[in-house]
DNA sequence: GCCGTTTTCGGCCCGACTGTTTTCAGTCG
C-alpha cells in the first residue's frame, strides 16, 4: 500500500508544478515516477534500502530522494513546499472532466474559486463566464462534469465491462464497410479495474460506423463526436471512445490505443532514436514513407521488437525482455489440467453437490479437482468426524470415476489467529491438497499477521495458500503483512500462492504474482467455487497471472496428474520427515 | 527532472476534437 501512497504524492508534485506553470518536462517527469512507483511488483521501500530506485527508468537521483524521505519519514519536504503554494481542495479540479491546469489556475486567480462546490456556484451564477475562452457551452459541460464526477465510483471491474465491450464490437462488425473491429485499451490489456472502453474500427464509410456508434442500445448520451473519432456515455456509466481509421493503418492503430501511455511512449521513443516516426497512422521512414501499420506486428517489427502481448504492455520491463529474447511465453486457459479450490454443499456456504463438481470438472477438461470444503470455525464447517465422512465420500466417487476425472481429497483449513490450523495435524496430513486461508481477524497489526501466515505454513502441511491477501475489491482492503517475508517461507516451505479466480477477490493480484514468481515460488489459478457455475470464473485467474508474466511451468495445476501426485507425494515425505526414494525411472 | 547508438547539454510522442476564436489554446488519450 506504500507504493500507491507514493505515487500520489508524486503525482500531486506533478499537478502542483503544473499549476503554477513550472517546467512542463518536470511535470511529466514526476508523472511518469508515479506511474512507475505504482505498476511496481515489490515495495519501492525494499528498492530505497538497496539503493536500486535509480535503477528504474524515470527515476533519477532526486526523485529517488524524494521517494526515500517519504518512506523513511512518511512525508516529503518537496511536496510540502509545493502544497503551501495552492489553496487546499484545488487538486480535486483537475480530476474533473475537461478541466485542466490552465482552467483551474484561471479559476483560481481569476475567480478565487478553489473549490469543487465553490465551482459549481460560478457555473450557476454565471460568473465563470468572465474566465477567457469560456463560454455558456463550457460552463454547463463542466456543470455536468461536476455531477458526473459526484456520481461515478471510479473504476469498474473487467468481468463487468468485459460483455458490453465485446457486444458493441460484434454490432459494429456488421456494419456495412467495416473489415475490421476490436476492443483496445485497458480492456485488451486485461487490467482487473478500466476507467473506460476504447473500440477502434477498420472501415471504408467511416459516417456509417459514427451513426450506428451512435445508435448502439449500449451507448445512452454521445458527448463529442467528429467524423473519425467519438466519444459516449453507456448505460454502465462508463466512457466509451471510438476511432475510425483506414485498413492500412489498423494495425499501428490497435497497438497504439491498447496502450498502455507509458509503453507507448518507450515504443515512440525508441522509434525515434531508429530515425522513425510512429504514430497511430502507421510507421513512417526519415522522408515521410509509410513502411507499415497495417497489422500491429509491423510496429514492432519496425523496432526491432518480437511480438509482446498487450497484457505486457505497462513499461514495466517489456521492452527489455523483448529486446533480450526473455519475453514470457503467458499460461493459457487451456494449460490448466484441474482446480484445486473446490467447495461441495458439504460444508458452510456451497451449495454443489460432489457430483455436480466432478461432472463439471470432466465438461471442462480437467484431469482433475480437489475437493476443498470449509474446515470447523467457519459456520457449519467440517470438524475431525465430518471431513473424515466426507473424505470417504470423495474416494469412493473418485474410485467410481476411474480418472474421469480424478478426485483428490482436501480442506480449506483455517488459519486461526495465532497461526495454528483450524485442525488436527495428523488428519490434514492424511489429505491430498491442504489449501490453507486468513478467514477471521483481518485487523492485526502487521507483524502479527505476517508471523500468523508463516507459522501456519511451517507446519509442512500446507499445500496453497490460499487468497493470501484477503482483499475484496471495492469492499474489503487486503489486511496488512509482510508480502516479501510470506513468499520466502512460502519458498521455504514448498507452499504454493493461490491466485483466487473470484471475481471480487482476484486474489493474489498481478504485481504479487510476479514477485512471488521472482521468489520462485509456485502460483495456483484456483477458482474457489461455492457452486459449479463459479468454476467458469478460473478465466478470470489466468487474466491476473498472463499480467503477473506467469508461465505454465510456474502454475501449479498446470501440471499433469501424475506430475501433481508426485509433486504432493514428496511434499507428503517431507511432512513425515521421511528420506524420498528416487522416483523409479 | 530524466537521459544519452550524434548528446553531460539540450532535447523530451503525436494527433483529434471542442469551444472559442477568426487562427488556436486547452484537454484528452
Amino acid at each position: 500500500m506504500e507504493n500507491a501512497r507514493v505515487a500520489r504524492i508524486l503525482g500531486e508534485i506533478a499537478d502542483i508544478t503544473e499549476l503554477v506553470e513550472g517546467n512542463p518536462f518536470k511535470v511529466r517527469a514526476y508523472r511518469r515516477a508515479a506511474q512507475v512507483v505504482d505498476l511496481l511488483p515489490g515495495p519501492v521501500r525494499e528498492l530505497w534500502r538497496n539503493r536500486q530506485l535509480t535503477d528504474l527508468p524515470g527515476i533519477g537521483e532526486r526523485i529517488a530522494a524524494h521517494i526515500g524521505e517519504l518512506v523513511e519519514t512518511g512525508t516529503c519536504e518537496e511536496h510540502e513546499r509545493l502544497m503551501a503554494l495552492v489553496p487546499p481542495g484545488i487538486l480535486e479540479l483537475l480530476r474533473l472532466e475537461g478541466v485542466g491546469p490552465k482552467t483551474v489556475a484561471a479559476l483560481w486567480h481569476t475567480l478565487g474559486v478553489t473549490s469543487v462546490e465553490a465551482l459549481e456556484r460560478a457555473c450557476q451564477d454565471g460568473t465563470i463566464l468572465k474566465l477567457p475562452r469560456m463560454g455558456k457551452v463550457r460552463a454547463e459541460s463542466i456543470r455536468k462534469a461536476i455531477e458526473r464526477y459526484r456520481a461515478r465510483q471510479g473504476r469498474m471491474q473487467l468481468h463487468r465491462v468485459l460483455p458490453y465491450a465485446e457486444s458493441m464490437v460484434t454490432q459494429l462488425r456488421e456494419v456495412p464497410g467495416v473489415l475490421r473491429a476490436e476492443v483496445a485499451g485497458s480492456v485488451r490489456r486485461l487490467r482487473e479495474t478500466v476507467g473506460d472502453v476504447d473500440l477502434l474500427v477498420a472501415s471504408r464509410d467511416p459516417g456509417a460506423v459514427m451513426k450506428a456508434f451512435r445508435e448502439l442500445p449500449e451507448v445512452t448520451l454521445v458527448t463529442a463526436e467528429g467524423p473519425t473519432k467519438a466519444s459516449a456515455r453507456l448505460s454502465i456509466g462508463l466512457n466509451v471512445d471510438l476511432r475510425v481509421l483506414p485498413e492500412e493503418s489498423f494495425g499501428a492503430a490497435l497497438h497504439y490505443f491498447t496502450g498502455s501511455k507509458s509503453h507507448n511512449i518507450a515504443i515512440r521513443t525508441r522509434a525515434v532514436r531508429m530515425g522513425l516516426k510512429l504514430s497511430e497512422y502507421g510507421v513512417f521512414d526519415r522522408k515521410g514513407k509509410r513502411i507499415g501499420g497495417r497489422l500491429e506486428d509491423d510496429v514492432f517489427r519496425a523496432v526491432k521488437l518480437p511480438f509482446i502481448p498487450p497484457e505486457l504492455r505497462e513499461d514495466t520491463g517489456e521492452i527489455e525482455a523483448a529486446e533480450e529474447g526473455r519475453l514470457p511465453r503467458l499460461v493459457e486457459r487451456g494449460d490448466l489440467r484441474g482446480d484445486l479450490h473446490v467447495h461441495t454443499k458439504a460444508s458452510s456456504d456451497g451449495r454443489s453437490s460432489l457430483e455436480e463438481v466432478a461432472s463439471m470438472a470432466r465438461s471442462l477438461g480437467y484431469a482433475y479437482v480437489a475437493i476443498t470444503d470449509h474446515s470447523r470455525s467457519r459456520p457449519l464447517g467440517l470438524d475431525e468426524t465430518a471431513l473424515r465422512e466426507h473424505v470417504e465420500k470423495v474416494r469412493t466417487l473418485d474410485r467410481k470415476l476411474r480418472g474421469r476425472p480424478h478426485l483428490l481429497t482436501g480442506i480449506e483449513v483455517d488459519i486461526l489467529a495465532d497461526g495454528s490450523l483450524d485442525l488436527p495435524l495428523e488428519l490434514l496430513a492424511s489429505l491430498d491438497c491442504v489449501v490453507a486461508s486468513v478467514h477471521s481477524h483481518f485487523h492485526q497489526p502487521r507483524e502479527v499477521m505476517t508471523e500468523r501466515i508463516v507459522r501456519a505454513m511451517s507446519t509442512g502441511l500446507v499445500d496453497i495458500l490460499g487468497h493470501p491477501s484477503g482483499r475484496q475489491i471495492g469492499s474489503r482492503d487486503p489486511y496488512d503483512f509482510d508480502l516479501e517475508r510470506v513468499l520466502r517461507a512460502a519458498r521455504e516451505n514448498d507452499v504454493a500462492m493461490e491466485i483466487n479466480a473470484m471475481p471480487d477477490r482476484l486474489d493474489l493480484n498481478d504485481r504479487a504474482c510476479r514477485l512471488a514468481k521472482q521468489h520462485g515460488v509456485a502460483l495456483v489459478i484456483d477458482s474457489d467455487a461455492h457452486h459449479v457455475a463459479h468454476m467458469h470464473n478460473i478465466r478470470y485467474g489466468v487474466w491476473v497471472a498472463r499480467r503477473g508474466w506467469i508461465e505454465r511451468g510456474d502454475v501449479l495445476n498446470a501440471l499433469s496428474y501424475e506430475e501433481l501426485r508426485e509433486r504432493l507425494r514428496r511434499k507428503a515425505h517431507r511432512r513425515r520427515g521421511e528420506e524420498l526414494e528416487p522416483a523409479s525411472p
